[in-house]
DNA sequence: GATATTTTGTTCATATATGTACATAACGAT
DNA sequence: ATCGTTATGTACATATATGAACAAAATATC
């Protein structure tokens, strides 16, 4: 059946995944691609339709292991304090070490206003994740660990704001100290800290 | 003497300032900038030095009229607590408006991995940023309006990060409403709220 | 080993992008 | 009106970028 792929798929996409996050959409043409993983453009667009399907696709694989899946995966009964002090924990210290923040937000930042479809793509990721923060909060006053009156909502967007906030200044602040003392700040504020 | 400029060179800049402020600096090649314009990449390469240079002048008029100016431009003796209050509440109301967020943290995340002269021309003015809010705090302290023991340096931190946030989030959420009520609560967490 | 199938390599066509070079145009000054 | 000066328009050279078309290569199946 037809002459084998000279390439790993799973493999390149990795490498794209990680080009696409350092250098966001723009930079990573389709010659640049290709490039970088050893293919002519022609099995590039034979192997992935197209630079934008590709971009989506990398997305995806990115979500596998982002640390803030730790918040959207969370499973009922969990302490929901911990597990948010935990996840901002696990933030800081991944993007202290490259710098790279987070690919979605990064891609929020350039694609926004100029890639509609990319654009609304990853701006329904992020409000996706303020919708899972929120499940969370909800859980947190059920079983009692937040205050009855707990403004869910707000305390969802001010997370999300934070986790963007920090996704950022880390291109700026490499110190995972200096990150996690901005988290902790207002994480304290917000009344989420339980450090074990 | 010579022939004069065809062009509103002041004129040309502020339209410059919208372009990069809301596509960011890759999309805007000479040739898309210069057509914008109006003029030719001639006249362009003898009005402006490159792109590069043209960029760090727009981000310094972009500076001029930037809510978080009201930060920096502060002097002692006013109240710092109604002045953070009343800053954020700015810029959410005018990130809402348009969305294209905040020049500088639009660079930050377009550039900081790939241009290394704007990239940290960029990192610059956001640790500038946060040595500036850090004065205000102190002032704060000073005048007792803030607690003795206020962690200064964290407490800067974590209202950087905040504004990061924001000015990304509005990318996503384009209510005044919504932002506010993240900012708000997370300035609320801070003890750093008063509504006049 | 001939054939169908799929990937790969090459070529074509076209548009963008940058920077330079040089001729031309439009002014002020003498 | 000529000259120096500066902006502008045009042209050149080169590299990137995209997508399609088509030939060539490498496999499985018969």
């Amino acid at each position: 059946m037809g002459r084998p792929v000279k390439f790993d798929k799973e493999e390149a996409l990795q490498t794209v995944v990680d080009a696409f996050w350092r250098s966001g959409y723009e930079p990573c043409s389709v010659k640049a691609l290709s490039e970088t993983l050893g293919i002519t453009r022609s099995s590039f667009y034979n192997a992935f339709d197209s630079r934008e399907a590709l971009y989506k696709k990398a997305l995806e694989k990115y979500f596998e292991t982002a640390p803030s899946r730790a918040l959207s995966n969370a499973t009922e009964g969990v302490s929901v304090k911990a597990l948010i002090t935990k996840t901002y924990q696990e933030i800081c210290r991944t993007r202290a070490e490259d710098n790279r923040g987070c690919m979605a937000v990064n891609g929020v930042a350039e694609l926004c206003n100029t890639h509609v479809e990319l654009g609304s793509l990853l701006a329904d990721t992020i409000l996706g994740s303020i919708t899972d923060i929120e499940r969370l909060l909800k859980w947190g006053v059920a079983q009692q660990e937040l205050p009855t009156n707990t403004n869910i909502h707000a305390v969802a967007l001010a997370l999300q704001t934070l986790m963007i906030g920090l996704n950022v200044l880390c291109k700026v602040v490499s110190s995972e100290t200096e990150l996690w003392l901005s988290a902790r700040t207002t994480l304290e504020g917000l009344n989420l800290l339980l450090e074990n």
